[in-house]
DNA sequence: CTCAGTTTTGAATGATTGTTCAAGACTATC
DNA sequence: GATAGTCTTGAACAATCATTCAAAACTGAG
C-alpha cells in the first residue's frame, strides 16, 4: 500500500542507535546513516525529521529498550546483592565480547553532547538519575532482607556505585582489560558490606 | 626577525587546548581554532601540521602541564591520605565553578575519540595507567606510615578509586550537582578504611 | 640598499556536511 | 482504467569542512 512505509520504523531506529552508539554523534554523517539504515536520505527525513531528531530518538529507544528494560529485569528477578552483582558482572560480559568498544550509548553521549545541547543534556542526566535510584531501591530492598548492613547510608551508597559503573564503562571503551574491569566491579561490591 | 615567529607557540597551544577541551574534537572547526588561537589559518598548520596532530599536541599538553604536574605536587607536598583527599576536594572545586562543565579533557577524549583512533587512545590509555598508579603508590605509602589500614589490596583500591574519579568527571558535565559529586568523593575516601 | 630566508596573509581548493525537492513508483478507491 | 494520495528515489542545494599555496610583509646579513 501507498500510504505505509514498506520499511519497518522500529527496525530502522535499532540500526540507527547501532551507528550512533559507536561513533558517536558528531563523527556520525548522514551518508554513514543512509548506508547503515539501508534506507535513502528522503526516506529518513520523512521519518525522522533531522539527524539530531534522529539521534535523540536513537538515544531514547536506548535508554527504555536497554537501560530501563534491563534495570527493571534486574530488579525484579533477582535479590537485592545479587541483582547488583549481576549488573557488574553482565556488563563485564558485554564489554569483553564488544571488539567495537562501543561501551554504554548514554555514557558517551554524556561527554560527547550532553554539555552542550540542553535537550540530550537532559535525557542523559534524567536516566543517570534513574539508575542512582535504581542502586537506592535495591539497597533499601537489601537492607530489609537483611542482606546489606543495614547502618550504611543508601543515598551515599547508590551514588557510589553511580560513580563506580560509570568509570567502568569509561575505561571499557579506553582500557578494555578484563584484570582492570573486574577489580572495579569487586570494588563495587566490597561498598555494600 | 622574520625567522622567528612573532607569536608565542605554547601560549597558542595553550588556546588550542583550551579550545578542544570544552567543544571536542569533531566539533571544534579550524575556523574556531583560527578564531580563539587568533593565528591565521597558514601559521596554524605551518605550526602544528594539522587538526589532528594539534589536537594531540594539546591533549600532551594537558597530560603533561596539568594532570603530571597536579599529581605529582599532590604527591609530594602532602601525607598519603591527605594527597588523595585533596585530588577529590580540588576536582570538586574545579567543577563547581566551571560553569561551561568542560569537566577532564582526557576523560572527554576517552570517550570520543579514544575508541576510534588508536595514537589517541594510547595517550589516554597511559594517562589512566598513572594515575592508577599514583593512587598505588600513595596507599603503599600511606600502609607504611599507619594511616592506611595495611590489609586493604592497594592494586584493587587503586583502580576503585580510579574509576570512582572517572565517574566523577563524567557526572560533572551531565549532573554537576554539589552534593551528588561530595557524596562520590566520601565515598572514593570512605574505601581507604 | 639589496638580498636571502622566514613568516604571515587571505583567497581558493575539492571534499563532505546536513538538508531539500521535484519527479517517479506504487496501490487502494472510484 | 483513471484518480488520488503516499512513499521512494537520487540528484542538487548551499554551507561548511580541513587543507593548500602563492603572493605580500618582514628583518637581519652582506
Amino acid at each position: 500500500m501507498p500510504w505505509e512505509k514498506n520499511f519497518n520504523i522500529d527496525d530502522a531506529l535499532e540500526k540507527a542507535m547501532g551507528i550512533f552508539w559507536s561513533r558517536g554523534y558528531e563523527a556520525t554523517s548522514m551518508q554513514d546513516l543512509v548506508h547503515g539504515m539501508g534506507l535513502n536520505r528522503g526516506s529518513i527525513y520523512d521519518t525522522f525529521e533531522s539527524k539530531r531528531a534522529l539521534f535523540i530518538a536513537a538515544l531514547k529507544r536506548y535508554d527504555r529498550k536497554c537501560r530501563h528494560a534491563w534495570l527493571c529485569d534486574l530488579e525484579n528477578t533477582h535479590p537485592p546483592r545479587k541483582a547488583i552483582r549481576r549488573l557488574f558482572d553482565e556488563w563485564l560480559e558485554v564489554i569483553s565480547h564488544d571488539s567495537s568498544r562501543r561501551g554504554c550509548f548514554l555514557t558517551n553521549t554524556a561527554l560527547e553532547v550532553a554539555a552542550h545541547d540542553d535537550e540530550i543534556g537532559a535525557i542523559v542526566a534524567a536516566s543517570q538519575k534513574e539508575t542512582e535510584k535504581f542502586f537506592y531501591r535495591v539497597i533499601k530492598a537489601g537492607q530489609k532482607t537483611g542482606e546489606i548492613a543495614p547502618d550504611l547510608h543508601a543515598k551515599d551508597i547508590s551514588r557510589a556505585l553511580l560513580a563506580a559503573l560509570i568509570g567502568l564503562l569509561v575505561l571499557a571503551r579506553s582500557r578494555p582489560e578484563r584484570a582492570l574491569m573486574r577489580s572495579i566491579a569487586d570494588g563495587a561490591m566490597a561498598q555494600l558490606r
